[in-house]
DNA sequence: CATGAATGAGCATTCATTCAT
DNA sequence: TATGAATGAATGCTCATTCAT
């Protein structure tokens, strides 16, 4: 059920993911939406959070992992064509966007937020910690801020223009960045 | 009637922004969308692209003048503030949300997204040109895509947590950045 | 549209005036309900209001005209099997009915009751005056109250047994009694 | 069971009483409603079974008792306010309200109301035969068709304007006139 | 040019009812 | 006995769109 409402999601967005959209691409009963989430807006909570939680666990593995800067960059990359790839993220842009309209949903997203924003922080302090930048401590918030907030941005780009190259390109320009500035790793 | 259709885009946004909805707000009769614009969406494109045309001559005209990089980096962080709080980008985010579903908008979405590239990239070429990183030109299109993707996502997020501190935050650390690599500056 | 209304809550009640039930029977497309009337309810009030001008103006009319107190009876009598076969006052009854779990309606038929209540009493006083139990001038408004209830209480029960037998029982009773009491008719 | 379906029935009307708002007012589960009384229906007619039982009998002991006409009055208006404000009837008249458009209802609530004529028929009977009106005594079924009338339509009234002051000076006013009638007293 | 009425499809939601457990 | 899940039909309501005037 979560599955067939996060597969809605991607596909058709925020606004073709009626109950009945869902039911139908689920072979369920539109009527069990209610019956088990109480509403739509909850459901594809659910599924946001299903999907959120299976990819903030490979983030979280690979920032535990400590590896070289480069290597950071670069496997951050391959994470995030995942993601895109995936789908996993038009879930997020779709349901902020329709949070517009519906208030009672932005809280639940902020909340949903945070986990992103703390563990790019953690990442950034650790990684500033180490290198001869430490004075930049201070940095780690709004670094993530920009990181997570570019991490948004880029796959809200990479859905106008299903072309991966673009980001392809981004990525291997930090790569060469990382290796300018071994201290603080962008895109980690 | 571009003018109701971006206020209520930016206030209600795309599912709110039904042509009842729009003509209300205006006060004429939901038919004339139709009769003028051929229908809800059209005239929402428009709607986008009069508050585009205004937004990029502002920062078009920003990076003619050929200013300092930390005077560039406040500059585009006091335009951009304008940007958040006057919802003039809610109305790109909202039309890409609402792309997902319908497809004939994707298209109308990336060609009004190529201007703000190139004047980025544009941008970033000429900066790149005066510096000693000229030997990364051809980092101009990713970091264009880059910067470009970083504002959607600050605009992203500045709604869900409509406190703007983190993002003077942020501009006060592009700010102190600018001022380590006098050459290519981050959110311009 | 008003007509089909009518009918539809006479024949099929409150839980079966849905917009759909009400088209159906008026041969017009459900949401001109909407379009019309803002809603279904605001319909039916319409449909009870269209009834009951009809209705008061008659018995209006009985009173204005001076008759004797039997005649007075018979013609109320006569009038109060109109509205009983021509089910006129299952529309209130329904309402009211409803009005318990939609308090919105409430307020609307309790003005709608007013004009009834106010004409009995009016009634009720100008035959007091011409009677020798003028002392009883204060009981106007309590005799109203209990005669509109009667209409009322009558209809309900006629409901369940449409056999008008016991009705028309009831007003020849009436009747003999007004021949004894030559001041103070009931049922006016 | 009963008890929830009757708490229901009064607080949130016939169509507020589904199954599943009485069970979670009962706290058992929605499935028992059909499983112990074959339906909604049948249960609320047993809820309102349990309700007139309770009630008819205080009415049968006051009758029964040999009091004087003005007491009888006065203790009639006493239970009927004890009616009103248990919301004992509210059951009737919503049941009433919905047997329109359930036929199966009607031929229950019929049989319900019976013993209520007839026990308001004996009283009437038994009160004619000691008063100087004993010629009146075909006017008992009409009369006592008269009173339970009454009794619902002050009902409905009620429900209407929940303030009860009408319904005292109702009652005060049949007291005055039970002196000057000495037989056969109204509102019993 | 502009309007008001109309249409048919769609949506979220609730319901009585059934049934396997 | 009792439960939780499931179903299909219904409801109020909104929408984009069309069209006669």
């Amino acid at each position: 059920m979560v599955e067939a409402a996060l597969a809605t999601l991607i596909q058709a967005g925020y606004a073709g993911s009626s109950a009945r959209a869902i039911a139908t691409r689920g072979g369920f009963n539109p009527a069990l939406v209610f019956y088990h989430y109480g509403g739509v807006d909850q459901l594809l909570l659910a599924a946001l959070d299903s999907s959120s939680q299976e990819r903030i666990e490979r983030y979280r593995g690979l920032l535990a992992r400590s590896v070289s800067p480069d290597e950071l960059v670069r496997e951050a990359g391959t994470l995030f064509r995942q993601d895109i790839e995936g789908g996993h993220v038009i879930a997020v842009t779709e349901l902020i966007g329709a949070s517009l309209g519906r208030p009672e949903l932005r809280a639940e997203l902020v909340a949903r937020m945070r986990p992103w924003l703390e563990l790019t922080s953690e990442a950034i302090q650790l990684r500033l910690a180490e290198s001869p930048l430490s004075a930049l401590a201070s940095a780690a918030d709004p670094a993530a801020f920009a990181i997570v907030s570019l991490y948004l941005g880029l796959n809200i780009l990479s859905r106008l223009e299903p072309d991966l190259s673009q980001v392809d390109a981004l990525f291997q320009l930090a790569e060469q960045l990382s290796h300018l500035m071994p201290g603080a790793a962008p895109g980690g």
